[in-house]
DNA sequence: CGCCTGACCGAAT
DNA sequence: TATTCGGCCAGGC
């Protein structure tokens, strides 16, 4: 179903870059909706929306979360892109945090 | 509007 | 670190 909530969600999904991870909170946020992280997660789950980094968006505190009927899939992607798991987390999780800036800054611009 | 579910989040134990 | 519990929100009926 397409609503306009689940709109600014797969849209912000296409923002997320490779190699960096995202939470469902925080497309929750940068979707307008502070706080619906378990409604971006129904979401996914009903997009069928090909070619979107679903497996970029993972729970908080760095744990790789649920995928649908393939758990192990997001975890086997998110490996593929660079990532290190170990016991359902991603090592370096604050450091691959996607934070919504596509356009980095180092100081000054 | 109420009821239920779920790829969640945060705090407490 | 693992487990438990309450809160939060969108979608479908």
């Amino acid at each position: 179903m397409i609503t306009p909530f689940a709109r600014r969600v797969l849209n912000v999904l296409r923002q997320i870059p490779a190699g960096r991870v995202t939470t469902y909170g925080e497309v929750a946020r940068l979707a307008g909706r502070p706080g619906a992280a378990r409604a971006v997660g129904n979401i996914f789950r009903e997009a069928v929306e090909p070619g979107l980094p679903y497996h970029r968006v993972i729970a908080a505190g760095g744990r790789v979360g649920g995928y649908g009927r393939n758990p192990h899939l997001k975890a086997a992607l998110l490996v593929a892109e660079g990532h290190t798991i170990r016991r359902g987390r991603i090592l370096g999780f604050k450091e691959k945090r996607w934070r919504g800036r596509t356009k980095g800054r180092t100081a000054r611009g």
